[in-house]
DNA sequence: TCATGTCCATAGGTGTGGCCTATCGCGGCT
DNA sequence: AGCCGCGATAGGCCACACCTATGGACATGA
């Protein structure tokens, strides 16, 4: 039984003339026979009584069509599904990323995404570089934006740098500018009253570590927020903090961005998936314009220092 | 797209091994890895990602496995339904009678066609020889037992003859014997008390018409009932009645069966169908059990007589 | 009655493509 | 290092789906 076989046996059916089947079908009449009547020999039945100028179907002919139908719709379906697929006309791509690059860099990147494939879905999931690690090799993800070094590494992931990003202290307008001139030191921050995130966050431990490896313990007046709530009570006057330049940028006009003197702090945005398969279409696609994207994201963020 | 490019793939699928799948379909692991790449290039989109010893399903793959799968499967129940109507495990056949025959002849007949075929659905239409022409010309049945002449012969109908069938009269056994000796003439008919057949019946006219050319009008003491209430009224003893030999000799031991002299009366019955097709599967099939019946009902008939 | 037209079946030739065996290339083992 | 497992590739072979040309049966009209 092949396919080209059912089609002719529905025109047949459908015409209830061979010749004029034929032409439907762009076959010659005797292709078109031929193959009816090998379709007849494989199921062991006639489909057709063949009086001259009276072509009807069999009981066996009538049992078929419907099938006959059936068959060729899903093979139809079939193509277009897949097409639509790999057209990236449809599908998903789950991201997972960390809340600090949920702020600032996602935005942007998935609005471009969204306006070149809207057929898309795009389901984020927002956690710490950890969470994030073991839903990608649970195969609960496609792709993760961490923060290197990761902290459980494993040679089931595959992590390739994306964009370095720096550092920057936020304060409220309204107080005044810490450290000296035009940037600040981390030294300058103890003592200094400090907007602290949860647990969970890069950032924490980044700030937390610098400010260590100068030798003193930085002091929180709040802690343990999530990145809007922090960006709010830096607002607020309640002290400042340390958050990467993407996300000050977009902070607005109300903070203070003071950038850290050399050699500063930075942190390196990585994009992970599995290392054993490839991501789908839609998720190498999404790489593909983070990847671009990080072009004009580095020159706006050297144009701006 | 081919069948047998969604079978190696679903088995691949199931597998998740081309060597494997490829013994399980029998071929050779690179004709079955060809046509997967060749599915995938009709496609436009690959099916498996292929890292070393670790082949999964891509999305379109995904999408694509249970549209394959109900594909083979509808393939599959065509091929059985087909099979199954042409091997007479299911089907139909719709025929005609008149009601002598369908008391004689038939319960015989269909008892040994169930019995060959016990898939096959029997719908029996009892009417009179002018009805029955009308819907087999209809296409409302397949085929009709007739008793020729036709009321209305017609070239869209084929006839073909089964068999001669000697009428006798039958009379309650309570009544002393119509005639002189073991046989009665039609001329012996004349005066005698008669139970006839409503109109319709062929049997009604084939008995009136055998009484004129004797020269004398049959009286009847009851007339319009079916072949059962004939027969009882027979028995009750309100008259003698003219019947086929098939129906007497059913009819039991309290009724006298008295054959007709030379030349007696006879009725040839035939199997009429549609010139322009041929009966289905299932019709022509019981067309052969009739004929082969008749060889068995010629011989008990004649070993009677 | 014969010519003509229609329509499906048959005959014979051709080329594509599905199948085979043999082999390669790569990665994971012992 | 060497072997093994596994999928891809190469090249040859043959079946079969396709074509054109023709046959044969039936219907129609001059």
């Amino acid at each position: 039984m092949q396919f080209q076989q059912l089609l002719y046996f529905v025109t047949v059916a459908e015409t209830l003339h061979f010749t004029h089947a034929a032409e439907q079908v762009h076959v010659s009449q005797p292709s078109l026979s031929q193959q009816i009547r090998a379709l007849e020999k494989e199921l062991g039945a006639d489909l057709f009584t063949r009086a001259r100028g009276n072509i009807a179907l069999t009981d066996a002919g009538k049992a078929l069509l419907p099938l006959a139908r059936r068959i060729l719709a899903d093979a139809d379906t079939a193509r277009h599904e897949v097409q639509e697929l790999a057209q990236l006309r449809r599908g998903r791509v789950r991201l997972g990323a960390t809340p600090s690059l949920c702020t600032g860099l996602l935005p942007d990147v998935l609005r471009t995404f969204h306006d070149l494939h809207p057929g898309i879905q795009l389901l984020i999931e927002e956690s710490g570089s950890h969470d994030l690690v073991r839903e990608l090799a649970r195969g609960a993800l496609d792709l993760a934006l961490v923060v290197l070094p990761l902290p459980t590494p494993s040679p089931a992931l595959t992590t390739v740098e994306l964009l370095h990003e720096d550092l920057v202290v936020v304060s409220a307008a309204s107080v005044p500018r810490p450290g000296r001139g035009r940037s600040v030191r981390v030294a300058d921050l103890e003592g200094e009253p400090m907007v602290m995130f949860r647990h969970g966050y890069d950032l924490r431990e980044l700030t937390v570590a610098a400010c260590r490896a100068e030798g003193f313990e930085p002091s929180f007046t709040v802690e343990g927020g999530e990145m809007d709530a922090v960006l709010g009570f830096v607002r607020a006057g309640l002290g400042l903090a340390v958050v990467p330049r993407m996300v000050a940028a977009r902070a607005g006009r109300d903070l203070r961005v003071t950038p850290l003197a050399r050699p500063g702090l930075s942190r390196t945005i990585a994009l992970a998936h599995r290392s054993d398969v490839d991501p789908p279409r839609a998720a190498r696609e999404l790489q593909n314009v983070l990847f671009a994207s990080r072009v004009r994201q580095t020159a706006s963020a050297s144009s701006k220092v």
